[in-house]
RNA sequence: GCCCCUGUGGCGGAAUGGUAGACGCGGCAGACUCAAAAUCUGUUGCCUUCACGGGCGUGCUGGUUCGAGUCCGGCCAGGGGCACCA
C-alpha cells in the first residue's frame, strides 16, 4: 500500500476553515461546563510575528485544546497592544499615519497567527487603540480619579531637548537621548500618577497567595516593592548654626540601634534644608548644581565617588543633646526615598564609611561581631553589617542588634519635643507611584481639562470618549497634540469657560493592565460587566516572557484592585497561574568584514569540532558566533512564516514544544525543525497505513488480550497517564518525549498478526496517540482522526481515559545493589513480601559471589523499587 | 554590593533520595535502491577486555545516608534581577 506524503500546505488551511465554519473556538459565557481562562500576553503589532510569539501561543494553545477535551468551557482570546512609540517613529520615517500603520500591521499579524491554527476566539478580538477600548479606559481613569487613585505631582524626568519629549531611563544612553543624541536634561514636570503605593503592603502580602506563580517572579516583585521596617527620627538643629526658620531635620533609618555610632547627618541635594543652607553659601549652591549634572544612568552612579559638602549646620544627637553632628549635603542621599536625609553610622554602613574616610570624620564601632574582643575591634575599610553585641553605646551595651533596635525605638517614641515624639516606627517601601504621563500622540488621551478659572477638571463621563484627532502632523519633533489647531480647546465642564485639554497620553502599560478583564465582555458599553468578569477571572493560566515579570504584572495586580474598588468587579489577583517562558535563541554569524549575516544565507558543513560555516552564495568563510536571543540587529532571526510555509504550522509547534523545558531558552536549529517534520510524516505514514487494517471504531472491548496486546495497552495507558500529568504541569518537553515513545511502540506492534484483540488494542493505541497529539499538532491530528474513520473532529473529542488496572503490572524487574552498586537484577512478583524479595536477592549468583560466604550485614528492601545488600 | 537561578554524553535534555543518560538531534553499521534521496532496522557516556566482565562517570570539594545528579556546608563557572533604598 502506498501512502501519500502528508502535505501541510493543503491540509492545514482546510482544517482551519472547518474549525472556523463551525465556530468551534467561540466561547459562550453562559455554559454549564466549568470555566478555564488561558491567556498569552498579547502582542505589540510590529508587523510580523516572531518565534517568541510562536512559542508563547503554541504553549497556550496546547492548554486551551487540552482543557476543551477535558470538558472545560475555555476562554482563549487574542488582541493587540497597539498604542506606542514605534507607530510614531514609522509616521516620521515613512510618512504614514500611526493609525494606518498599526491597523495594517494588525491585519498582517492576524493572518500569520491564523496560519498557526490556534484555537482562539477571534470574535472577542480588539486592539487597545480601538476607540471602543480606550473610551472605557478613560472611564476607568475617571473612576480611579474619583476614588483617589490618581494624583498629579511633579517628578523629575529625562527630557530630550531636540525631540522635545520625555525619555524613559532605558532610552538614555551615556547621558544622551537614544534617537537625537542630544544631552538629556533633568526637568521637573507635573505629571499624572496612579497611586499604586496605596497598595504597597497588600501587593506585597498577597504575593504569598500566588502559589502557581514562579518563585522567581514573586521574589522580583518582592524586591521591587522593597519593604523595610525602621524609624523616622527628628534631629534638632543648633540654632546658632542654622538658617532662620529651620529647626530640625528628619531622617529615616533601619538601624536605630547604631545611633551611638553616628558621625554625621547627610541631606539629599534637593532637600529643603539644603536649599535653605545654599541660600547663604554660593559654594554649596555650586555643589548642588554639580550633583544635578551627575547622570541618572546606572553606570554613572556605580562609579560616582561619595561626595559631600559641609553646610556648617550642627544637628543634636536625639539621645544626647550635648552631642553635635555635622550636617552635610551628600550626592548619595536620595530625595525620594525615606525623608531625603540620613544619619551616617560609618562603622556599620559601607557608604557611610567611604564617606567618612574621604572627609576624615572617623568612626565608632557600636556592634561587635561574635567572637571578637570589643577592646581590639576596629573598623577601617570594611563596614560590619552583621549581627553582634552592642558596644560603645551607653545604655545599649551588651544588647543584641534586635534588642537595641527595640530599646531605641521605645526611648525615642516616649521622648517628645514640641508635642511630637522624637522618633516613630515606620515602614518604608521602595515602590514609587506609577507615572503614566507620556508626551506622545499615539496613546490613550488622559480625560482631563485645564481651566484657567477652575484648575484641573475631569471630563464629564457623558462627554467621553476623548478621541484622538486624526489630522496630525509628524514633521516636527514634540507632541502633535500640543500644536493641534483646535483639538486642545474645549469648554470647562464646571464653569463653561474656555479650557484646554490635557495633551499627555497614558503609558501603554495602562492599556495592558486590564485587557484580560475586557476580553470577558469585549463589546460591553462599560469597561466590564461585573457578573461576567467575576465568572471568568482570575485567568487560570497566563503565559508570557519574563521581561514582564515586574512592571506589567505589578500594574495589572494594582489595576485589579482599583477596578474592584471602583465597582468594576473581578478579584484582587487577576492571574491565578503564571508561567514565564524562555526565549528563542539562535546561533549568530559574521562574515570576514565583521557584519552580521542571516542564517538563511549561511550553509553549515561538518560536525563537532569540524563544524564550519560558509556563505551560501560566495563560499566565503563565516564565523560562527554565540547563541543569542533572536534579534534584528544580530540578524539571527528565523521568520515563522518561512517555517510554516516550508514545513507547516504543526512542525513549528511541535519543535517549539520539544526538547527544551518551556521555562528555559530553546535553541532554534535547522536540524531540530527537520527532525520535527520527519516525525509529522512518520505519524501520518503510521496511522494512515494502519487505518486500512484496523477493525472499525467503537467495537466492544474483547474479554481477553494476548501478551503482545496487553503490553501495548499497558504502554498506551501509562502514556495517557504521564502525558496528561505533564500537560497539566506545563512540562511539554516530557509529554513530547512520551508521545515519541508511544509512536515507536505502536510502530513495533503494527506488524503483529491482526487478531481481533490485537486489532482492537492497535486501534485504541492509534486513537489515543492521535488525541494526545491533537493539542500540539491539531491539523495532523484531525487528518489522522479522519483517516481512522471518524466523521467528527478530534478537536471535539473527549480526552482519553486511563484504565487504572492497566497501570499495574504483576512482575517487576528489581535492581539489586551490593554496597550501593548495582550488581544484578531480580524478576519478582509485585506482591512479593520483603522477606521473599530479600531471600531471592541473596540467592542470586552475583550476590553470593560478592558476599564470599559471609552473611550480609544488612539488607534494605524498598518495595517495588530496589534491594541493597550491605556486605 | 544584595537577591535569585543554572551546571548531567558530541548536542538539546530525562531521572517522587532508589538501575544516571528516557526521548530527540547528531554519529556509526546494515536493509531497500543501478545509484542517490526518502524510509526502515540495529547500535551509540568514557576507559579496559577477543569475549564474559570490570573500572570510572552528573562543575569542584567536604558531609548526611544502606544508597546522593537529587539533601546539607564550602568553593568555582555561567546567566538573570535589583542597585548609592539608609
Amino acid at each position: 500500500m502506498t501512502t501519500e506524503r502528508y502535505n501541510p500546505r493543503v491540509v492545514e488551511p482546510r482544517w482551519q476553515s472547518v474549525w472556523n465554519e463551525r465556530r468551534l473556538f467561540e466561547t459562550p459565557s453562559e455554559d454549564p461546563r466549568p470555566k478555564y481562562y488561558v491567556l498569552e500576553m498579547f502582542p505589540y503589532p510590529s508587523g510580523r510575528i516572531h518565534m517568541g510569539h510562536v512559542r508563547n501561543y503554541t504553549m497556550g494553545d496546547v492548554l486551551a485544546r487540552y482543557r476543551r477535551a477535558r470538558g472545560y468551557n475555555v476562554l482563549h482570546p487574542m488582541g493587540w497592544d497597539a498604542f506606542g512609540l514605534p507607530a510614531e517613529n514609522a509616521a516620521q520615517q515613512k510618512k504614514v499615519h500611526p493609525k494606518d500603520w498599526t491597523y495594517d500591521n494588525i491585519a498582517a499579524m492576524r493572518a500569520q497567527l491564523k496560519s498557526m491554527g490556534l484555537s482562539l476566539d477571534w470574535s472577542r478580538e480588539f486592539a487597545t487603540c480601538d476607540v471602543e477600548y480606550y473610551a472605557q479606559q478613560q472611564r476607568l481613569f475617571l473612576d480611579f480619579h474619583d476614588a483617589g487613585l490618581v494624583a498629579r505631582k511633579t517628578a523629575k524626568v529625562n527630557w530630550d531637548p531636540v525631540d522635545m519629549t520625555v525619555l524613559a531611563n532605558e532610552q538614555v544612553i551615556d547621558g544622551m537621548g537614544w534617537r537625537s543624541g542630544a544631552p538629556v536634561e533633568i526637568r521637573e514636570l507635573t505629571q499624572w500618577f496612579f497611586t499604586i503605593t496605596k497598595y504597597s503592603d497588600d501587593l506585597l502580602a498577597a504575593l504569598k497567595t500566588l502559589d502557581r506563580w514562579p518563585e522567581k517572579v514573586r521574589v522580583m516583585q518582592e524586591n521591587w516593592i522593597g519593604r523595610s521596617e525602621g524609624m523616622r527620627i527628628r534631629f534638632a538643629l543648633d540654632p546658632a548654626t542654622t538658617p532662620a526658620g529651620e529647626s530640625g531635620v528628619e531622617v529615616f533609618t533601619t538601624r536605630q540601634d547604631t545611633l551611638f555610632g553616628a558621625k554625621f547627618v547627610a541631606l539629599a541635594p534637593d532637600h529643603p534644608l539644603a536649599a535653605a543652607a545654599a541660600a547663604r553659601s554660593p559654594a554649596l549652591r555650586k555643589f548642588i548644581e554639580e550633583c544635578h549634572h551627575l547622570g541618572t544612568a546606572e553606570a554613572a552612579i556605580e562609579q560616582a565617588e561619595k561626595l559631600g559638602f559641609d553646610t556648617g549646620i550642627k544637628a543634636l544627637h536625639p539621645l544626647d543633646p550635648g552631642w553635635q553632628l555635622p550636617v552635610y549635603v551628600a550626592n548619595f542621599v536620595l530625595m525620594d526615598y525615606g525623608t531625603g536625609a540620613i544619619f551616617g553610622c560609618p562603622a556599620h554602613d559601607q557608604r557611610d564609611l567611604d564617606f567618612v574616610n574621604k572627609y576624615g570624620l572617623g568612626n565608632i564601632p557600636v556592634v561587635c561581631p561574635p567572637g571578637q574582643d570589643p577592646a581590639t575591634f576596629v573598623i577601617t575599610d570594611t563596614a560590619f553589617v552583621g549581627d553582634g553585641r552592642l558596644i560603645n553605646s551607653r545604655v545599649l551595651d551588651g544588647m543584641s542588634v534586635d534588642a537595641a533596635k527595640e530599646e531605641v525605638a521605645r526611648r525615642l517614641e516616649s521622648t517628645t519635643r514640641g508635642n511630637r515624639p522624637v522618633g516613630e516606627r515606620q515602614v518604608n517601601y521602595r515602590l514609587r507611584d506609577w507615572g503614566i504621563s507620556r508626551q506622545r500622540y499615539w496613546g490613550c488621551p488622559i480625560p482631563m481639562l485645564h481651566c484657567p478659572a477652575c484648575g484641573v477638571v475631569p471630563v464629564r463621563r457623558e462627554d467621553l470618549p476623548v478621541k484622538l484627532p486624526d489630522d496630525v502632523e509628524f514633521d516636527r519633533p514634540g507632541n502633535p497634540l500640543d500644536r493641534h489647531p483646535t483639538w486642545r480647546n474645549a469648554p470647562c465642564p464646571q464653569c463653561g469657560g474656555p479650557a484646554l485639554r490635557e495633551t499627555d497620553t497614558m503609558d501603554t502599560f495602562v492599556d495592558s493592565s486590564w485587557y484580560f478583564a475586557r476580553f470577558t465582555a469585549p463589546r460591553a458599553p462599560t469597561p466590564t460587566v461585573p457578573a461576567i468578569v467575576d465568572h471568568w477571572l482570575p485567568v487560570d493560566q497566563y503565559i508570557g516572557g519574563v521581561e514582564h515579570a515586574i512592571l506589567h504584572l505589578l500594574y495589572s495586580r494594582f489595576f485589579a484592585r482599583g477596578m474592584k474598588a471602583t465597582g468594576h468587579g473581578g478579584p484582587d489577583e487577576p492571574f491565578a497561574g503564571m508561567f514565564t517562558q524562555g526565549m528563542v535563541v539562535h546561533e549568530t554569524y559574521r562574515n570576514a568584514a565583521g557584519d552580521w549575516v542571516e542564517p538563511t544565507s549561511v550553509s553549515i558543513e561538518g560536525e563537532g569540532d569540524q563544524r564550519r560555516a560558509v556563505a551560501r552564495d560566495s563560499g566565503a568563510p563565516i564565523e560562527i558566533g554565540a547563541i543569542e536571543k533572536m534579534s534584528k540587529s544580530k540578524k539571527n532571526t528565523v521568520d515563522p512564516s518561512d517555517i510554516i510555509g516550508n514545513y507547516g504550522a504543526d512542525t513549528a509547534r511541535w519543535f517549539m514544544l520539544s526538547d527544551s523545558p518551556p521555562e528555559r531558552d530553546v535553541i532554534w536549529t535547522e536540524a531540530g525543525v527537520a527532525g520535527a517534520h520527519r516525525f509529522v510524516q512518520r505519524v501520518w505514514r503510521l496511522l494512515s497505513g494502519l487505518s486500512a487494517q484496523l477493525p472499525p471504531s467503537g467495537l466492544p472491548r474483547p474479554g481477553m488480550f494476548g501478551d503482545a496486546s496487553l503490553d501495548l495497552r499497558r504502554h498506551v495507558h501509562r502514556t495517557i497517564d504521564t502525558v496528561t500529568n505533564d500537560i497539566e504541569k506545563l512540562r511539554f518537553n516530557r509529554a513530547v518525549a512520551q508521545l515519541y515513545e508511544l509512536s515507536n511502540v505502536l510502530t513495533a506492534h503494527a506488524d503483529s498478526p491482526m487478531t481481533p484483540d490485537h486489532g482492537w488494542a492497535l486501534r485504541e493505541a492509534a486513537e489515543a496517540l492521535t488525541q494526545m497529539l491533537a493539542p500540539m499538532m491539531p491539523h495532523l491530528a484531525e487528518e489522522c482522526w479522519k483517516a481512522l474513520g471518524h466523521a467528527g473532529l478530534v478537536a471535539e473529542a473527549a480526552w482519553p481515559e486511563v484504565e487504572p488496572a492497566l497501570l499495574k503490572v504483576d512482575t517487576i524487574l528489581l535492581p539489586v545493589q551490593v554496597n550501593g552498586k548495582k550488581r544484578a537484577e531480580l524478576t519478582i512478583s509485585m506482591d512479593a513480601s520483603n522477606d521473599e524479595v530479600e531471600k531471592a536477592a541473596l540467592a542470586l549468583d552475583a550476590v553470593q559471589k560478592l558476599l564470599e560466604g559471609r552473611p550480609p550485614r544488612r539488607v534494605v528492601v524498598v518495595p517495588n523499587r530496589i534491594v541493597n545488600v550491605v556486605a
